[in-house]
DNA sequence: CAGTGAGCGAGCTTCCGCTTGACTT
């Protein structure tokens, strides 16, 4: 028997690499891992050195099989699964499930899908490092035992279907501690002066220099005295300062920094941007997506310096390699970047193109020269004190990579980039057109995005490129975190502005606290998050991750047995999970608030079977205490006893409208007003359950009455055609069933309405 | 879809990492 069997861990590598290799050669794809854990008894036997049960998921059956056919035909098996410590363990795992003896298997490894890289690689072979693979074996183990321990003590203690995990958990923890460090924060204000002087140069032109003094004062008091002193000073360009400096390009794009920048620069959330280089990369546009890499090819380099040079002149080209700083980083593929560089646009859906857009500058911008830059500093001394105003600016003197690329921050500086020096020279004096004294308040630090969230877990080293996406969508559906957007409050600000010599107070409002798109933890999040703090501490330290992982370094490195470690973990940690299970109470995160005055029965919160409630009254008195649910964005931590009362006062009677009842509530869905049977949804921001007048509710009413009209296509008794937000769709006993393709909905006739709501029946059976 | 909060109990839920479809809306 002859001929070669390549096994990668991706389709789309297969079809590449098999360009590059002979006809002797055939490349296929395992689809990643594919045996895993079994689910039954933990899938470990913990008695006989946690001996892993593995099984090979049904999804994966199909996969195996064509993989031990295609095995079966030729005499070399090449296992080229990924160099870090998962593709090990997937080399491992097709000798075992495949039936390899070590005599036809070789192990290859390449880090960049070049054809040399693939010879060079071809012409190395080793056989399966069993150390790398005890490893990951001892990762798999302890991330089982962890969740598969913790999350039953969750279903007993507080609620069924929750989770907990060495990632998610610690994902969850951060979101909870910032809202704390936010719910506590106390803002202070002081006072910012911001002058605008007049300044004329020898040639007679006139120009404005806008410069903030140099120091903040705290009161208004000293505010205005400042002004005071400003509007008798005599002011004078006293120095100025011009400081050389550079900047320079981000490194190549990883998963995490793509999924910030595209965040930042699209508005992708982490599961889209995946999705979208997903694509790019079947359609063999970019290089692999999920890396932990900042490394280009040295072909991915050369021809990248031919482009720049070619496109913007020798000046700007300086090829560069960049060092990869992140924690636990594993280096099995290269930076994502364009496949072929000199392609600067791609064809396909406008959510490609614009990330490729964006990979192509990154990549482009990061073999270019720094930026050179000259940074002025203009300080104005005034004659009657010695804090002078400072005005800064910069000025690019060479644009260097800046001529593709920028980097976005996170937080929205309002330093303007690059501003315009004013022609102003020492010694020039200055007179003021208007000097301001503005109250600012202290921020509190930023709520998470699911970028900056996926940041933060790559600096402590938790999860891995494949999984940042995955963890920020499970702790959202697990309900222990939302995304959304908040409206601010207006609050008050002072300001005292100095004008020809005269000082006039005044106020104007200003809005904070808006967030737009934020990871906000809920009730359910933040009662798990501290029992598991409290009963689990050193498993959801922040740290956990990165100490484990050393341990797992010695296990690959040979110098520490994979069950002798997880023995060592195990053993103190299974005491915790029974005194656990044993000792705590369930966790309802019960609060006493006060009394009502009106009834005199005290109010409480606490999680409920159906989500955090307030409570009037106690259980043990004759009559029911009467529940009521939170609204949307309180929290039982912080919701105020005044808060609570007033969620009683729902659902009220308005009055009457056509003869029946108005009643306005709150649900599931926000609040509400019934009449007749039927909800029509308060409009949001606009009116509030506690206020709207019965004017107000049967406008909303009318309103929903007219809109509903506009939707209707058609009618036959109960069957209804209606217009959709995913188009035409029947109406049917309170069913909904989508119209097939092609049908023209506004002549569609009773039978076939009937059909298609059959249809819709039986597939709904099966 | 707009409610629910008595108590019991059977049977289910769950992890992290590696990879793509096959689904429905």
């Amino acid at each position: 028997m002859s001929g070669n069997l390549v096994i990668v861990e991706s389709p789309a590598k297969a079809k590449t690499i098999e360009k590059f290799l002979g006809k002797d050669f055939k490349v296929v794809s395992s689809f990643g891992h594919i045996r895993d854990l079994s689910k039954k008894n933990i899938g470990i036997d913990i008695k006989n050195g946690f001996t892993p049960e593995y099984i090979i998921p049904d999804e994966k059956k199909k996969v195996v099989a064509g993989l031990r056919k295609s095995s079966r035909e030729v005499s070399t098996i090449w296992l080229a699964s990924d160099e870090d410590r998962e593709g090990e363990a997937i080399a491992w795992h097709l000798m075992k499930v495949l039936d390899l003896s070590d005599d036809v298997t070789k192990r290859i490894v390449f880090h960049e899908i070049t054809k040399e890289a693939i010879e060079a690689a071809i012409n190395n072979p080793r056989s399966v490092n069993m150390d790398l693979v005890n490893a990951q074996q001892a990762r798999r183990v302890l991330d089982r035992l962890v969740g598969f321990e913790i999350s039953p003590i969750l279903w007993k203690k507080v609620q069924p279907a929750l989770s907990a995990g060495r990632v998610q958990s610690v994902a969850v923890r951060l979101l909870v501690e910032r809202e704390r460090e936010i719910i506590s924060f106390l803002p202070v204000s002081s006072f910012r002066i911001q002058g605008d002087f007049i300044f004329r140069t020898s040639n007679g032109t006139e120009g404005l220099l806008k410069a903030e003094a140099s120091q903040k004062f705290n009161d208004n008091n000293d505010g205005e005295e400042f002004l005071r002193l400003c509007s008798s000073a005599l002011f004078r360009v006293s120095d100025i300062v011009v400081k050389p400096g550079s900047k320079s390009p981000a490194p190549p794009f990883t998963t995490s920094t793509l999924q910030q920048e595209a965040y930042r620069k699209l508005g992708f959330p982490v599961a889209q941007t995946m999705a979208v280089a997903q694509k790019l990369y079947e359609s063999g546009r970019i290089t692999y997506m999920r890396t932990d890499s900042t490394n280009l090819s040295q072909m991915a380099i050369n021809t990248t310096a031919k482009l720049i040079i070619s496109e913007f002149g020798d000046k700007y080209s300086r090829p560069r390699q960049y060092k990869t700083r992140t924690k636990g980083a594993q280096e099995a593929h290269e930076a994502i970047r364009p496949t072929y560089i000199e392609t600067s646009e791609v064809g396909g859906a406008g959510n490609e193109k614009r990330l490729y857009e964006l990979i192509w500058k990154r990549t482009i911008a990061s073999q270019m020269s720094n930026a050179e830059i000259e940074r002025t500093t203009i300080t104005i001394g005034m004659s009657n004190t010695s804090i002078p105003f400072l005005a800064h600016g910069e000025v690019i003197k060479f644009d260097g990579f800046l001529k593709v690329y920028r980097e976005s921050t996170d937080t929205n500086g309002e330093n303007g980039d690059s501003s315009l020096i004013p022609p102003v020279t020492r010694g020039m004096s200055l007179s003021y057109d208007m000097i301001t004294a503005t109250e600012k308040y202290t921020t509190p630090p930023p709520r998470y995005t699911e970028a900056s969230l996926v940041k933060r877990m790559e600096e402590l080293g938790i999860g891995r490129p494949s999984t940042y996406a995955p963890v920020i969508s499970t702790i959202q559906n697990r309900g222990y975190v939302v995304k959304e957007n908040r409206t601010g409050e207006k609050r008050r600000i002072r300001l005292i502005v100095l004008k020809e010599g005269a000082l006039k107070r005044s106020e104007k409002n200003e809005l904070f606290g808006a967030e737009k798109s934020k990871l906000f933890p809920k009730d359910i999040g933040i009662i798990v998050n501290d029992f598991l703090v409290e009963n689990f501490k050193d498993i959801f330290d922040y740290h956990f991750t990165a100490n484990i992982e050393i341990q797992f370094d010695e296990i690959a490195d040979g110098k520490l047995s994979w069950s002798d470690m997880l023995e060592k973990f195990y053993e103190p940690f299974h005491i915790r999970v029974t005194d656990t299970l044993n000792k705590s109470e369930r966790k309802t995160a019960e609060r006493k608030l006060g009394y009502d005055q009106n009834t005199g029965k005290p109010v409480y919160v606490k999680m409920g079977k159906f989500g955090p409630v307030a409570r009037l009254g106690d259980v043990s008195e004759d009559e029911k205490p009467k529940f009521a649910s939170l609204l949307k964005g309180q929290l039982i931590e912080t919701i105020t006893l005044d808060e609570a009362i007033a969620l009683f006062r729902l659902p009220r009677t308005l009055g009457e409208f056509e003869n029946r009842e108005l009643v306005v509530g709150t649900g599931r869905f926000g609040p509400y007003v019934r009449h007749d049977d039927k909800f029509y949804s308060l409009k949001k921001d606009i009116d509030d359950p506690y206020s709207i007048t019965l004017e107000k509710a049967i406008e909303l009413v009318l309103g929903k009455r007219e809109e509903d009209k506009n939707k209707v296509i058609n009618t036959f008794g109960e069957i209804v055609i209606l217009k959709g937000r995913y188009g035409p769709y029947i109406s049917y006993r309170k069913n909904n069933y989508k119209i097939p393709r092609g049908a023209d909905p506004l002549s569609l006739t009773e039978e076939e309405c009937m059909k298609i709501i059959e249809k819709g029946n039986n597939k709904k059976k099966s």
